[in-house]
DNA sequence: CCTTGTGAAAACTTTCACAGCT
DNA sequence: AGCTGTGAAAGTTTTCACAAGG
């Protein structure tokens, strides 16, 4: 990659699987915070984490020096940098559609709070909880996503309605402006190639375990 | 690989992203039957799901040749394939531990029903709860893991206990005979190398959303 | 003739091993 | 002296391209 400056700048590609190791170092590392301790080691982070500590340094080594060498890292510090590079420095606004059994689950998930992470907005078709406020969440309209994503210029959506409608709302949501989803309805979704869809299919989790288990 | 009988056998690893996509396959071909038709083209299959059909072909070639040359799959016939590979033919028996929000949601989650899921017995702490039967599944004492568990002969357990609890959990339903976890606790568990665990980790995968988010 | 099944090539990810900094 | 950061090697998965067969 030729720069301005006439220096050859190699271009690394970020592994996706690193960016999906990066929220666990950040959780490892808020419970080391609770130690006290200043600084950790590589080898001390990935000990209870199924992952080797030369992965750990690689994967940091794509967005920086972010050790000290005969040291190890300052905790606070790659606290910081990791909440940087995964956009939750800012808490971000996330909505939520569909306000079924799975959807309230999540309005009140405690494992979000850690991480900035919240539900701004939830929508759904059903009267009786339609202007309702749950988890100090307000539950709006479906019809309303088309104003209320863009005016609060909302980025990221979960959806948790049933498989038959999943494609529909996703079309929409993207219409208004998402640009990543968080899907668990079991279908898969057919959208512009530069929305993410992340699936969460857990009767896929289960079919995969069965598979595995079967085979002992 | 030698064998007995003198032939050379090439061992094939079958590639863990694989069985993941077994699961899909099996839900699209079980939509596919609806539509009447017997014989489905691999390039149909995959058309809405973002897997290429040479993907899906290599994939199926790992378990023989199910398909026909120049007709395609019998839809059918690769659903009873499918199932019988993913060992759900038969109704696997799923325990449940921590009926909490997130917990009753899978209790009675439609999503599994295509797919011959369903727990088959919960565990709880909440004397509320011990005694009574929601949708369908009587809810135990979690003391009572290490004697039915055993007793049932069931082997695949899902976690929706609080990220503390979940590790003392985990060891209990492995020493009662659990091989495969589905874990929705935020917290990585440590267990013997022959037990797989899987991961439903929410608050990750919306980390893995802002971050490429951020980046448009 | 059409589509599957599959070696071989390409792309991607992890592990290794050690140079380099503090 | 000790731990990080990182090219290079090894391992894994996907894509390519075409042989094989109904």
């Amino acid at each position: 990659m030729k720069q301005n400056n006439n220096t050859i700048v190699k271009k690394k590609k970020i592994p996706f699987e690193t960016i999906k190791r990066l929220s666990l170092y950040l959780r490892t590392l808020k419970n080391q915070k609770q130690t006290g301790k200043e600084n950790v080691l590589s080898s001390e982070i990935t000990k209870y984490l199924n992952i080797t500590p030369e992965q750990f340094r690689k994967d940091l080594s794509y967005f920086g020096s972010l050790g000290k060498k005969g040291v190890g890292y300052n905790i606070n510090l790659l606290i910081g940098n990791l909440e940087t590079i995964l956009g939750i420095y800012e808490e971000p606004k996330i909505a939520l559609v569909g306000v079924g059994k799975l959807g309230s689950a999540l309005l009140g998930y405690p494992g979000f709070l850690n991480f900035n992470l919240k539900v701004y907005c939830a929508f759904d078709t059903d009267l009786g909880k339609i202007g309702k406020v749950w988890e100090g969440v307000k539950i709006e309209d479906i019809s309303k996503i088309d104003t209320i994503i863009p005016e609060q210029n909302i980025k990221i959506a979960i959806i948790t309605v049933p498989a038959d409608f999943a494609q529909g709302i996703a079309e929409k949501l993207v219409n208004s402006g998402i640009k990543g989803i968080l899907n668990f309805a079991p279908v898969n979704l057919n959208l512009p190639k530069d929305i993410l869809v992340r699936n969460v299919d857990m009767a896929s989790e289960l079919m995969t375990l069965t598979y595995i288990v079967k085979k002992m």
